[in-house]
DNA sequence: GAGTATACTTGATCAAAATCAAAGGCTGTC
DNA sequence: GACAGCCTTTGATTTTGATCAAGTATACTC
């Protein structure tokens, strides 16, 4: 069904496109669109897919990186910790984004898998080599770093000045508006987080977490079916219970 | 001494320099440093030397952005604001940084000079047009983005995860290594904000701010000379208190 | 199906920072 | 030099969210 869609596209000829790639739900929104056939090829030979369980380290604070991934399925982490092991989650990253902070050889900060995930991931030489040589591929670097910018500035906004219920609210707002790219916002959806997690990104403690969670149940701003999945019967509600109007 | 110190550079002939351009303290660390002469002539044309006052806006949240500019001397704070009138200070940007957001037609946030400053500003269309043609632009503004990115998310973990303590020292801290881009860390310098501002920047209120420099001041983390003027005897004691170690 | 982790929720208490309120200090003007 | 206006500090009290402490639910193992 995704090749037969494909098939309609005019813009490239997919007989000239890897067969991976063919299939790829990363390809048109992810940083592989600005690529001619020919640099989808040579990406697509050191290119490897890998399957990455929930909850397990990508990378690590303060190690080499050696790979840029797309993000095919699922969301990953980003945190950074204090020397006493305070935590914070810094961005969350969903498919079709494009992992890997260019120009630098150590991460500056931890990715993980917060759900169960899929990935392509390219070796940071080739990539390299692609910059140089494809200027539309720095500039859709660019881009994301610019709509990474924005979202962690928008965060801080969160983190600095709102309550724990609009933190919570926000956060919910955010899922529901980024977890299903294919539809516009999603009214039903499971949380890819843990308590714990959002905790983390949030600024908050567990408890606090769960006790908002409740309130906003309580108030019928969300159902919660199970610890996970979230129902949202009305999005412009929530984004006024998350200070957003 | 600008000129003559100019003079001893090799890379560039400084007779195809523009005259304002010789002079500016800008050219190397800020974006016109990967112009070549006859680019850099062709920016300065259309480029105008600003003097603002401290606390004036240059761009408000939701309005059109048509400008980019070069920051000559000073300090200008970027914040965003919730619909009730709470603030967050998203970023600082010291001389000589490049600010604007490119490829987008409206400011997500509000620009303000927190001290008095002097700008380069350039109009939004001559910027593209010389980003289009000259990709080590493009390059030198992709870097000014991931820079802010990584400060941005080391500014969320001090926002989640700091004491009132932590986050006043890590500002003292943030001046510290920021402030005086001659010399290393400056060991005594003037704030650039207003305790008002550092609470908007640290998400705090301006009576906890107060009392933890209070506090560092009698501990001896620092010395207070006037309310904006702070020293340091030991930047690493300082930076103990900021929780970074 | 009992037993055991693990994640989540709920309750009671505590502490950090916010709020409310007042008093200094510094700058500028007349 | 007195007065006004603003910024900053300090004090008293309140509130929010953290911490401490059970308890419940869910999934996984044997």
């Amino acid at each position: 069904m995704q090749i037969v869609s494909e098939h309609s596209r005019k813009d490239i000829h997919n007989s000239d496109i890897p067969f991976v790639c063919a299939a790829c739900e990363a390809r048109h929104g992810g940083v592989c669109s600005t690529l001619t056939p020919s640099q989808l090829t040579e990406l697509s030979r050191h290119s490897t897919r890998r399957r990455i369980d929930p909850g397990s380290e990508m990378v690590g604070q303060g190690e080499a990186t050696n790979n840029y991934a797309n993000i095919i399925r699922g969301v990953v982490k980003l945190s950074k910790m204090l020397s006493d092991g305070r935590q914070q989650i810094v961005g969350l990253q969903f498919a079709p984004d494009f992992m890997g902070r260019p120009f630098t050889r150590e991460s500056a900060l931890s990715a993980e898998a917060a759900t169960g995930i899929d990935i392509c991931a390219f070796p940071r030489a080739v990539v390299e080599r692609l910059v140089a040589e494809a200027p539309g591929l720095e500039h859709r670097l660019h881009e994301q770093a610019l709509k990474e910018l924005d979202e962690a500035r928008d965060w801080m906004l969160t983190l600095g000045r709102k309550t724990a219920q609009e933190k919570v609210a926000s956060f919910l707002y955010l899922i529901a508006t980024h977890i299903d790219p294919e539809h516009g916002n999603a009214t039903e959806f499971d949380l890819p987080l843990s308590r714990a997690d959002i905790a983390d990104y949030l600024g908050l403690t567990i408890e606090t977490v769960s006790r908002q969670i409740t309130k906003l149940r309580k108030d019928g701003v969300i159902r919660v079916e199970n610890s996970r999945r979230v129902i949202v019967p009305d999005v412009g509600r929530l984004m006024r219970f998350a200070g957003m109007d």
